[in-house]
DNA sequence: TGACTCATGTAAGCGGTTACATGATTTG
DNA sequence: CAAATCATGTAACCGCTTACATGAGTCA
């Protein structure tokens, strides 16, 4: 009942070998993680900003990607600093670490408009700690599934919720960050529908058992 | 017009602290990563089986939840084993590693159930990074823009074929993981909706250039 | 014979988190 | 006056990837 025969599982082909790599490498000097891109992508829309503003910008992505610690977003700006894709202004403070905002420089531009202009676009990572929950549901009970089920719902409805406001107090000028924010409405919908459609799934078991 | 006001932005808030943390922490040795319990899982539906084996299994969930590198396997079972949720059987080999099978024990049965009882559920993890060069749009051309949504539409496609054809393959004893195979041809199926979408506003955003 | 599958392993390094530490400024 | 905000930083650690290495069996 709860084994599986592995006549459905062909051979062990290992892919995305290639295709995780980035193509324009050999042009740069050497390739920077997605995390950097976005924090430049970002300073090409706010001008002057501390790492702790830069941060709440990063946070308004957390819908469709992780916004990264407060630690990483301090380190990833030195290095982007070190490679001199952003150019860093300290104002001394007395008795505490320096104030330091950054600006995308004109390399760091070129940079970015080449990250997104050419290089390999890799599928999206998604861990989904819920499906993989309901996925090993013949090791729990109905009950808890439904409550970690519509758990999940709730939470994808505040999201969306937010996502929403957050699309209402942007300049409109920003268009592609509403198409993206819309993209991000219609994911969350999809989420709930998904619940639902597995709780509806859930009922019919139950039923089904009872008739037996 | 690339810039933006702040005004959107409330104060940097620190959320989810608590949220990661496992609740059940205190009541066992310590926390696994949840690789470690996708592992365990797939060890309750499979009997004895190689790692290599598993990791075929584990690429059966790559839809809704990443598969870790061969290597990265390796060494989840090794730790697995020297907490004893998992059993080792060594077949010597002439010449060359020996042979390792793994079947999970009571134990590791227990916490596996554990887990799926009592442990936090938190958020799924998703770095998009269609979606986040989308929400640079300003920044590329739309004939890119376009290129990079229809390559990921045709991607979607691809991996919603290959999940039907999975859920064809798979018996039909095993109830949760059709269930979130639906839920899986469904999150395909909107993703493959919102880009139609997207191009839909490009082409709208066109038109309304060429009217000014 | 050569390509592919089966099967296991090591070493280096990176991206990222967690936790901690500090202190001025603003706000209720 | 206390709490929250602003603002920066360090150290330890972990999960995971990449790249490499090995070798037997199988099949065209």
């Amino acid at each position: 009942m709860a084994h599986c025969s592995s006549e459905a599982l062909g051979p062990l082909v290992e892919r995305h070998k290639e295709e995780t790599a980035d193509v324009a490498d050999d042009r740069r000097e050497s390739a920077l993680p997605s995390t950097a891109y976005a924090v430049l992508g970002l300073l090409t829309m706010t001008g002057e900003v501390t790492g702790y503003e830069l941060r709440k910008w990063a946070m308004n992505m957390r819908y469709f990607y992780w916004s990264p610690a407060q630690s990483q977003l301090y380190l990833e700006l030195r290095r982007l600093r070190d490679r001199a894709l952003v150019y860093e202004r300290t104002e001394a403070q007395p008795g505490r670490p320096d104030k330091r905002y950054y600006t995308i420089t004109d390399t760091g531009r070129r940079v970015f408009r080449d990250w997104l202009d050419h290089s390999e676009v890799g599928p999206p990572l998604l861990k989904h700690s819920v499906a993989l929950r309901l996925f090993f549901g013949h090791q729990t009970s109905h009950s808890r599934l439904r409550e970690v089920l519509t758990q999940y719902a709730e939470w994808a409805r505040r999201q969306q919720q937010e996502l929403s406001a957050l699309k209402g107090d942007m300049l409109p000028a920003l268009r592609y960050s509403s198409i993206v924010a819309d993209w991000g409405v219609g994911y969350f919908a999809a989420e709930i529908n998904a619940v639902e459609s597995a709780l509806a799934s859930l009922d019919a078991m139950d039923s089904e058992v009872g008739e037996s």
